[in-house]
RNA sequence: GGAUGGGUGGCCGAGCGGUCGAAGGCAGCGGUCUUGAAAACCGCCAGGGCGCAAGCCCUCGUGGGUUCGAAUCCCACCCCAUCCGCCA
């Protein structure tokens, strides 16, 4: 959500940024409704002013046994009048917030420009793309030779964009899991968290996904929303709270699964368990003070990027351009891990500053600690990884000419002693 | 799902329909005192909107209603606690 003065002080500024991610101006259609709201508002204030003045006179004046019909007939005038300044005030104000609802938050000026991930520039690699004595075969090809990755099952189950993992693969999942969680709870002073997967209207509107983009999520029929991601459940921690600075910064990771429609993706990554209605991953929150969250962002990025690193896996780090940067974020960068047997850059995290963007709308403030007046926190989330898609990385990386999978020394610990699946 | 009791400022906790945005306490901030700290004492201390300012307005879970006037009365809903039922 905007701050409503920004765009009061520079409507030009405002709609260059909108701009910058490819949306038509907005600011005058905006502060049209602001106008007329601060119209009605100044009149009703004057009107309730009076009417607070009369009952204080008639309190005065019964006391004292005087007439006061007069006095009363005024006001009954007055509450008809204010009835329709109220009115319009709160219409003006719901329009004003349907529009300002919907609009991302402003890029940061590094974003790089441009309107698609083509435009998205590479920042850093970490080591090459792998070459085989072999052709590399794809994650669904080597988890059904082994037997141990089942399409039809989930199929028959569920439907489409779902997978079953048995045995070493379910296994080598859940170490992926478990090994990244101590990594960050452990290693980078993250706090694990347990949380609700179901949540209400005003978590998931929050974060920024309601309600623009309610057809990407599942509902339940009692009116609450599976999370598609944990930074949900774990940025709303610090909804409607004005946390003291010295508690900052607070540092929030969960596994969880994750749900996702993927409305409008139809015959996307329709192959394998790239793209699916569930997955694991370990999300990562921050939640700061405004000045500290441009560091806190590098840092996060970094704990995610260890965890590519200690797996052995090639990746890349991609600032995102304007045009692909996510809704609620003013700075995002993506992750991208080399896929041997797509032979693709391919996303498994992305870690995003907020700003003030996702705490405005949840109303997360903190006392600052010398100066008077409470501000807006900053939130920051990131995939710690994606769980799923490190699982096709591992096996697209760590296999073998016979089909089978060398696991990588890290998960040995969480492995219960298997080292190679197959 | 049923029954009961509750939702007041950062926290605890008072509040006969009218000078209540709200007593008191705790915490916090500033000061006096002290070598320093503690204690004691004095003062300040909710959030938001409009305004250059003075100031005005809104907010006592949310939304309606009654009334000249609602934290206080009525209705609905939400949430929390406890007990019962059911259940992993």
């Amino acid at each position: 959500m905007h701050d409503i003065r920004a765009v009061r002080a520079d409507p030009a500024a405002f709609d260059a940024a909108l701009a910058r991610r490819g949306l038509a101006p907005a600011a005058a259609a905006v502060l049209r409704h602001d106008e007329a709201r601060r119209a009605a508002q100044t009149a009703l204030q004057e009107k309730q002013a009076r009417r607070n003045a009369i009952a204080k006179e008639i309190g005065i004046a019964k006391r004292q046994g005087a007439d006061t019909a007069a006095l009363e007939a005024e006001a009954v005038t007055l509450r008809e009048e204010m009835a329709a300044l109220d009115a319009a005030a709160a219409a003006a104000e719901r329009e004003q917030a349907a529009l300002l609802e919907v609009l991302p938050n402003i890029l940061d000026p590094e974003v790089p420009e441009g309107s698609d991930e083509t435009a998205n520039v590479v920042l850093h690699q970490s080591g090459e793309p792998l070459v085989f004595p072999f052709t590399p075969k794809q994650h669904f090809e080597i988890g059904e030779a082994l037997g141990l990755m089942d399409f039809g099952t989930a199929a028959k189950l569920a439907g489409a964009r779902f997978t079953v993992l048995k045995g070493a693969l379910a296994r080598l999942e859940r170490a992926l899991g478990q090994w990244m969680l101590a990594l960050h709870t452990e290693a980078h002073g993250y706090t694990e968290a347990s949380v609700p997967l179901l949540v209400n209207d005003a978590t998931i509107h929050g974060t920024g996904q309601l309600p623009k983009f309610a057809e990407d999520l599942f509902r339940t029929t009692d009116g609450r929303w599976l999370i598609p991601t944990a930074e949900v459940p774990l940025t709303n921690f610090a909804a409607g709270e004005i946390l003291p600075e010295s508690a900052l910064p607070i540092r929030l990771t969960a596994l969880t699964p994750c749900f996702r429609s993927e409305a409008g993706s139809a015959g996307r990554d329709t192959r394998g368990m790239l793209r699916q209605h569930q997955f694991a991953k370990v999300e990562l929150v921050s939640i700061t003070a405004p000045e500290h969250s441009a560091e806190e962002h590098e840092r996060m990025t970094r704990c995610a990027e260890r965890v590519l690193t200690d797996l052995g896996l090639t990746w890349r780090r991609v600032f995102l351009c304007a045009g692909d940067t996510g809704f609620s974020a003013a700075r995002t960068y993506d992750l991208e891990v080399w896929l041997p047997g797509q032979g693709a850059w391919r996303e498994i995290s992305s870690c995003s500053n907020c700003r003030d963007f996702q705490a405005r709308r949840m109303n997360a403030r903190m006392k600052p600690k010398d100066g008077k007046g409470n501000v807006f926190l900053h939130t920051l989330n990131g995939s710690g990884v994606a769980v799923g898609r490190a699982l096709i990385a591992v096996l697209e990386t760590y296999q073998q000419a016979d089909g089978s999978v060398r696991v990588p020394d890290v998960l040995l610990p969480f492995m219960g002693g298997v080292s190679r699946i197959g």
